[in-house]
DNA sequence: TTGAGGTTTCCTGTTT
DNA sequence: TAAACAGGAAACCTCA
């Protein structure tokens, strides 16, 4: 089985530890024989004094290449706070604390992670990079988002209210409304939505996907597209996403056993991985990308042959059918039987009744999977045999201590009558009612025993996460029963504009799991300031965001 | 089956 | 004096 279901909240220790390092390790292992060569000077780059604000163009500069950058960290603010695990200077900057420069040169490593700097003509591509193919982030638009997150910022308060209160904005980015709406009406969000979600139903790594050619196609682009178009735009999987969408439809399209290999294959190899030994996963990856390469070339044959012998004569109409049906004022359904998915969708769409809408609301679907409306619904599962009812998941999402606690802070049901914010800029909030709090806690839980002592337990179990921090009852909170959450989870997805995501509603719960890029952040209040931390990171194939190999069977 | 994560429960002692 | 706070220890439950 793959466990690709992060913690919303990575331990900053193990995340530094297990995965900057082992990511770190596999690039430069490859690069060794470069290494040997004598590296030029690499020039310092200065980000201004403790406390100043902070200066995008400098971290502009570091973004370009950022596509087959290895790993990459910015700590941002002040506080001088060192991941611990991370040695050189190369792969972290401490931004804004004294010594408030950026020195390449304290690594013979960082011409590797940061070719502006260094030497990128030099420095072809590892193996390692090509074969996990990032996607791009708009450059621009993360220094926005990592500058307005920035103390100093005036847009800091903004958006830490935007993330805190989770406003009820239009521009949010909408990734489950493709479940409600007819596939040729699904927006770019829509598709992105749809695709993750499938990436997510079968297992396979979001990175690896190709996001950035699907994501800014409409549903209807999409299903103008045929299996060869799917292909083009994601060799490795973008014919099983036709597929998928085709189950989607229920429309049938001929058994692809060949396809099944591959998946097959590429899974049996991805769960093979040795445990420890880096250098033998090295040469694990190394194979699997010749194997993969062989796979795709079958798999690329395949869809010839099937484009050749089976859809020769329907792609041409598909498309022109397509196209007259997307044409407001020329739509004929029966023109369509060359073109199956838009066919179907279409009289999908046609037959719309009353009661269409709530047969993707309600529990799960019988037509080929897409059942995890009841998850996201918090519904049980493994309900035991025994017929004894457990309480329900302390793990399942949404349930967590500070989720109940975000969630309260956002209800107006409960926020500011049980509980309520005393800085949202601060993450500072109060408990109103705490056995109210608490009687709240334990509905969540079905446990009717919970009581505010308990709930405070558990509370105070987060003090050593650096999830809630106490608030001395000194100076600006001489009151009880005041709390500050303090971290705040952001993720990113390949090539979507981080302002826009910083917007969406789940990101300060961190719940989108299968990203290639996360961006995490930290706010630690300190004295009479607190600093931002941003950690960049590329996961490595094959392992999860806390540093584990992906558990087999 | 096992270990980890996230509580839950109980407890003692301290502070407000 | 009650309520809140702090934290140790062990048990519990679920997930991977």
């Amino acid at each position: 089985m793959i466990s690709d279901n992060p913690t919303s909240f990575v331990d900053v220790n193990t995340f530094t530890n297990h995965i900057m390092r082992r990511e770190l390790m596999l690039t430069l292992e490859n690069m060794s024989p470069k290494l040997a060569a004598p590296a030029p000077a690499p020039p310092s780059l200065s980000f201004g004094a403790a406390g100043s604000p902070f200066d995008s163009s400098a971290l502009n500069a570091l973004l370009p290449g950022l596509a087959t950058r290895s790993a990459f960290s910015v700590v941002c603010g002040a506080g001088g706070n060192v991941l611990p695990g991370v040695t050189t200077a190369s792969n972290f900057f401490d931004v804004g604390s004294p010594p408030a420069t950026i020195s390449t040169a304290a690594s013979p490593f960082a011409p590797l992670l940061f070719p502006n700097i260094g030497s990128p003509q030099s420095i072809p591509p590892t193996p390692v990079l090509q074969s996990t193919a990032l996607p791009v982030v708009t450059s621009s638009a993360l220094v926005n988002a990592v500058q307005a997150l920035t103390a100093g910022s005036p847009q800091a308060p903004v958006l830490f209210n935007q993330l805190i209160q989770f406003p009820q904005t239009d521009n949010r980015l909408d990734l489950v409304g493709w479940r409600v709406r007819e596939p040729v009406d699904w927006t770019m969000d829509d598709v992105v939505g749809w695709m993750l979600e499938t990436s997510k139903r079968l297992g396979i790594p979001c990175e690896d996907i190709n996001m950035s050619k699907f994501a800014t196609l409409s549903g209807a682009e999409l299903l103008k597209m045929n299996e060869n178009d799917f292909t083009d735009c994601d060799p490795s999987y973008g014919k099983l996403f036709y597929r998928e969408m085709a189950r989607f439809l229920n429309v049938t399209i001929p058994e692809d056993n060949i396809l099944d290999d591959v998946l097959r294959k590429y899974k049996d190899l991805e769960e093979s991985k040795p445990t420890i030994d880096t250098n033998a996963i090295f040469q694990q990856q190394i194979q699997r990308q010749q194997e993969m390469n062989n796979l795709f070339a079958a798999q690329q044959q395949l869809t010839q042959t099937l484009a050749n012998n089976i859809r020769a004569q329907s792609i041409a109409q598909f498309t022109n059918n397509l196209c007259a049906a997307l044409n407001p004022t020329g739509l004929n359904l029966n023109n369509l039987a060359a073109s199956p998915l838009l066919a179907n969708t279409l009289q999908r769409r046609n037959s719309i009744s009353s009661d269409y809408l709530p047969c993707f609301q309600q529990g799960p679907s019988t037509s080929g999977g897409y059942d995890s409306e009841s998850e996201i619904k918090g519904v049980f599962k493994n309900r035991p045999l025994d017929g004894k009812i457990r309480k329900r998941s302390q793990h399942a999402k949404g349930n967590k201590l500070w989720e109940f606690i975000r969630d309260a802070l956002k209800d107006p049901s409960t926020c500011p009558s049980v509980v309520r914010w005393e800085d949202p800029n601060e993450g500072v909030f109060r408990i109103v009612e705490s056995e109210k709090l608490a009687r709240l806690w334990g509905e969540r839980k079905n446990n009717t025993k919970m009581t505010y002592e308990k709930l405070s337990r558990a509370m105070r179990t987060y003090y050593d996460k650096q999830i809630l921090v106490p608030v001395p009852k000194t100076g600006l909170y001489p009151k009880k029963l005041v709390y500050n959450l303090i971290w705040i989870s952001i993720v990113l997805a390949p090539n979507l504009d981080p302002m826009i995501l910083l917007q969406h509603k789940d990101f300060a719960a961190g719940e989108w799991p299968q990203t290639g890029v996360q961006i995490w952040a930290k706010r630690t209040r300190m004295e009479q300031w607190w600093s931002v931390r941003f950690v960049l990171m590329v996961r490595p194939i094959g392992w999860n965001w806390l540093g584990r190999r992906r558990r087999t069977r």
